[in-house]
This record gives C-alpha cells, structure tokens and sequence, in this order.
DNA sequence: TTGAAAGCGTTACCAG
DNA sequence: CTGGTAACGCTTTCAA
C-alpha cells in the first residue's frame, strides 16, 4: 500500500490491460468501457498507485513548477510576496522553486539554472542582470516582480512614483516641512528608486529644491535604526521628518527616535511605505502607503501561468495601485481621513 | 545559442559521436579520448547545449530538490528558517520548493504531493497530522524541524523546555516576581508546548504552583498587542511580567504597554524568545533565547541530504542548544552578564 | 474501445 | 576508448 514504486506498467499487467488504458484511465483522457475502468482503478487502488511527477512531466514537457527569485528574504514584504504567490500557483497545481540570491557573485548562472526546472520564473525587480533577464526570457516565461520590465519581459508593480508624491507633498504643504531627510538606497532596487523619484518631484512641483542625495542605506528595521543615528546623533541639526522607502526602516527609525527620548511626530515626523502590519500597531501609528504586496504577487504567478498556456504572446505590463495611509506618525490627529492615489 | 531545445542526440550527429560520448564528457564521467572531447565540447559549446533536467532526473531517480512545509510564512523566524535551509540545500544542487499549507483542508495531501516532486522535505513541527508524517516517510526521507520526530523520522530542535525554565527562573528567583503569564498556544506548535512546560518547570522547581493556563494566541506582533489590550485592558489587575512564546509576541506586548503609558520593566516586565533581530533593538531591550534558527534548518537540510544518498539508515534527532539573552526588559540593568543554557 | 509502439532526454551497461 | 541499446515512467498517436 502507498508503496510508489508501482508504474503504470505493473498496473497494466495486474489489470490485465494495456498501459495506454491505465493512462487513460488515470487522467480520465479518451474513452474507456466501464469494464476496464473498474478493473484499472481497483488495481489502481489495491496497489496505491500514483502517476510518477517526472515521467509525466517528462512526456507532457512541462514541468508543473514555478520559480520565484529575490535577492533576500527580509521582512514582511517578502513573506507576503511568497504568499501571494503561492496562492495562485498552488491551485493550478504548480509546485513553487525560491531562490534567495543574496546578490551572490554566481546567482545569475543560478537562476539560469533554476529556468531549467519550472516552467516560469518571477524575478523581483533588481535581483539579477539586465543581460541575464533577456537571456532568461529566452528560456522560459519571466515576469518582472516590482520593477520595470523589457521589452520581452512584462512587469507588475504598484504606482511607487506618485504615491511618494503623495506623501511627500502632504509633509511640504499640508504640515509645511521643509527638512525632510529620505532614507533608502535608490541603486538597490527599482521600487526605492521610484519612491526617491517621486519624493524628489514633491519638491519640484512646488518649485522648491529637493535634497540632492538621499541617506543610502539597506531596507531592514536594523538600518532603521542606524539612520535615526546618523540623523539624530549629535553632530548637526535633526531633520523635521525622516521619509522611509519602507515601513521597516520607519519602524526602526522610530524606536531608535524614541529611545532618544524624541516625541514622534512633536519632535520628528517619520513615514512608511508598505503598509505591514506594525505600521497601524505602534506608537504613534505610522503614516505610510499601502501597497497590494500579496496582490502584487499573485498577479505575476497569474501571468506565467498564462504564458505557459499560451506561449508566444508577450502580455503587458500591470500597474496595480496604492493608498495613502494617513495616520499620527506625519502630525495629524488620530482619525484622518485616508486617500488613495488613484489608478 | 542558448536555446536549450538541443538534445544530446543533436549533439551527437553535430559532433560525429554517439549519444553515450556525449553524455561522458557533459559529465565528466568515464574514459574519453582528447580528440573526441574537443570534438564534443566545440559542438555543446556551439548549440549552447545544456542536459534537460527532467531527462536526467528520470533516468538517475533523482529530482535534485528538496520540499520544505510550514503553516504560514510569518515573521522573521520562518525566513531565517528559509535561508537556513537554502544555505545547504543551494550548494548541493538541490533546488527548494516550499509549501504554506496554511492548515488548509487538504494540506496532508498537498504535502504528499510535494513530496512526489522532490528527494526529502523538511517539515515545520504541527503543520501536519501524524498518520500523514507517517505515509510521507515512507516515500521520501522526512525530517521534522522544530518539533518531536517519531520512530522513522528525526527531528531537528532547540531546548525549548530547559530554556524557558531558566527564563522563567529568572524572574522568579533573581527579580521575586511571582505573578507571570505566559503568552501562546501550546497546542498550535510543539516549540510553544515545550516552552509552556519549560515555564510551569520553573514553578516547580521552586515548590511554587505555576499558572493553569497560558493567555493562548498566536504568534504575530498583532497578537502580542491583542494580548496586551487583554492584559492591561483595566478589569482585573495587571501582571508583575508577561513570558511571551517568541520576540513578536513580545514586541507587540511592549507596543501595547508603552502605548498605555506604562513604563517596561518598571511597571510591566516583558520577555521573548527567538532572539529577532528586532529583541536588541527596542527599548528597553528584550530580555530572550536566542535558538540557533538558521543552523537549525541548515541542520536539517543536511540531514535530509545525508539520507538521499544513504537510503535505509534513520539517522538520530539534533538537539541544538539555545543561550539565554538578558537584556533590559526583564528588569537587569544594563550590561547583565548572559548565560547559555547548556548543550 | 483497445493496444502496440514511438517518443520525451538522459544515463549506464555491455560489447567490441 | 567508443557506440549501440536498454532502461527511467509516462503520454499519445496510429491502427486495428
């Protein structure tokens, strides 16, 4: 019983068929009497047995696997990207490959190599090569995850640029802020770099001049803290708001703020980008903007599945939206109102 | 040039050899001579020949993948899980495929499904009922990662219970708090079952009773605040201490409390267990265990790898030991010395 | 409706 | 050293 060493030919022979009906049968392709359906599936039964993955796959071409690469696998982001993710491809019968690269030196041949065992890849944005990409495109289907796409490659991400406007110009004119401060590294990935975009052209729509570098750091809680170091820590003026590429910077910008004995946002007015689920928890709750990471996700693992199916066509692009969460962080009052930027 | 519809067939005619010297020199096995080697190479260099993975695969028995299953995906214990085990599994060659059964219905059978597709899994301790650990073990070689094994599979854990009863004792003994509650689900995970004895130890151990029932929730941020507005909600009075099952918990309890007004360890003294980078970072810092996650699914990966290649052997369980973190929380000073637990 | 046989792409055994 | 050939386990024509 359970034993799955039994093949498709052992059950033919106990059954008294050929393998054509027991694979028939099994897949409940073409027609069988109803004679030999009871005999095959009582010995499909009696012998507990399961059509082999890979000799399946290996007749169908297909592998039934999706792939899924980030560079690391910090915070919630990537969790729920997983999620998302999974919550397609599990439906459809398709297992899920991950490959954190860690941005090592060989991750672009990994991730050629994984190409070669799933039917499509989902690559966050920033994680591999240019070059790589396209070669990866010519392999199998790629989406891009949260970042811009090629010409061969299609991609899905939420509106980053205007959403940080958004923002942004909710400190600058709403509060009217000058200082602010942006931390995140615009080089490390394509969604920092739309948000500095975006942060950046606040200013200029209201003809004011933007600060010309940001404070280039990692995206976990730890660099978070680091920041509010480098900004709070003596030497030179504090800026009146610390603009995070995401909640998770925030958050540690915030603990390190208050730890300093800062009152947040009286002293210092700090925001987030996410939405995670301690951005509405903590103290004072954090102004952010929420994006549909699992969403996000899910969409990707929708196109692949769909390029499978219909290869040859190169779907579009999608652009999901996202909502600005006003909440204490930025100096409102409790209870303000929220608004989202729109399609 | 990179297309990968090259079979070694192809190759073979390409380069005037047969499929068999193809395969020798591709993989480096066998005897070939000079000449054909040069021959061979040019023409797999040329076609941008790669071997199909599913071929190999059929043809070794071998999928060259390991699964890896949990409940859910949250937190930084379930990444650091991931990368732990991506560590091993990566420089094997082996490919890793995840699964969130989310305690789904049919989770046991996805489980099993997976398990058709791969060389071992990992499996996250309560994610699966026992009678499907069993079936699993005996198709693939099986260990269960932070939980107990059975008789045919080992497990991979920390020293839950001896940890927390030195957390505990801590409180008890060094700080003569005597009104603690314990934050958890022992039913939802054999890590939090052997923590909760490990607490109720402590009691013992000092011919104290120890509380009947742990404040039962789970294991995110959001439950920690959850248990916080329960706790410190104004009926009943509040507790000397609150023993949390993991850092999240606890850190949603200090949000919770420090939004309150009331002051840690002054007022309320808060503990964890994990060690998340997050525990050293908030203030006060959090008193914990740090427990070893990476190694441990590094451990595990390892195990799972050692028992594809030697079939038949039931390799023993790991223990792995944990260190207990004392920081600000509980009530020491800053700069208290810390202890290990002990192998 | 059924079965024989030809793949799918690779490796490995066995002669030569 | 080299090549022919038989697996590996399944699906799918193509005839009967």
């Amino acid at each position: 019983m359970g034993n799955s060493r039994v093949t498709v030919r052992e059950i033919a022979r106990l059954a008294g068929v050929s393998v054509a009906t027991v694979s028939r049968v099994s897949n409940g392709t073409g027609q069988v009497s109803e004679e030999m359906r009871r005999r095959v599936l009582e010995a499909i039964e009696k012998y507990g047995y399961r059509p082999d993955h890979l000799g399946r796959a290996l007749a169908a071409r297909r592998h039934g696997a999706l792939g899924l690469v980030f560079p690391g696998l910090s915070g919630p982001y990537f969790t729920e990207l997983i999620q998302g993710f999974e919550s397609e491809a599990v439906p459809a019968r398709a297992s899920v490959h991950i490959l954190c690269t860690h941005l090592r030196e060989d991750s672009d041949d990994q991730v050629l190599e994984m190409a070669r065992r799933v039917d499509g890849v989902a690559v966050v944005g920033g994680t591999i090569s240019e070059p790589t990409l396209l070669r990866l495109a010519e392999t199998v289907p790629v989406v891009v995850l949260a970042g811009r796409g090629l010409e061969t490659v299609p991609a899905v991400s939420v509106d980053n640029a205007p959403a940080m406007t958004t923002l942004t110009r909710h400190l600058l004119v709403d509060h009217g802020l000058r200082d602010l401060v942006f931390v995140g590294n615009p080089d490390g990935s394509p969604d920092v770099s739309e948000r500095w975009a975006g942060f950046q052209n606040a200013y200029h729509e209201l003809d004011l001049a933007p600060p010309t570098e940001p404070l280039r750091l990692a995206m976990q809680q730890h660099d978070g803290v680091l920041a509010a170091e480098r900004l709070l820590g003596g030497d030179g003026p504090a800026p009146q708001a610390v603009v995070c590429a995401n909640d998770e910077l925030a958050l540690g910008v915030l603990v390190g703020a208050l730890g300093r004995g800062l009152r947040v946002p009286e002293d210092l007015v700090i925001t987030g980008f996410d939405d995670a689920p301690m951005a509405a928890l903590v103290s004072p709750p954090l102004t952010t903007v929420r994006q549909p990471v699992r969403e996000l996700a899910a969409e990707a693992a929708r196109l692949i599945l769909n390029a499978v199916d219909a290869p040859g066509v190169a779907p579009d692009g999608i652009v999901l939206p996202t909502e600005f969460v006003v909440r204490r962080s930025c100096g409102c009052p409790a209870g303000s109102p929220t608004g989202g930027t729109g399609k």
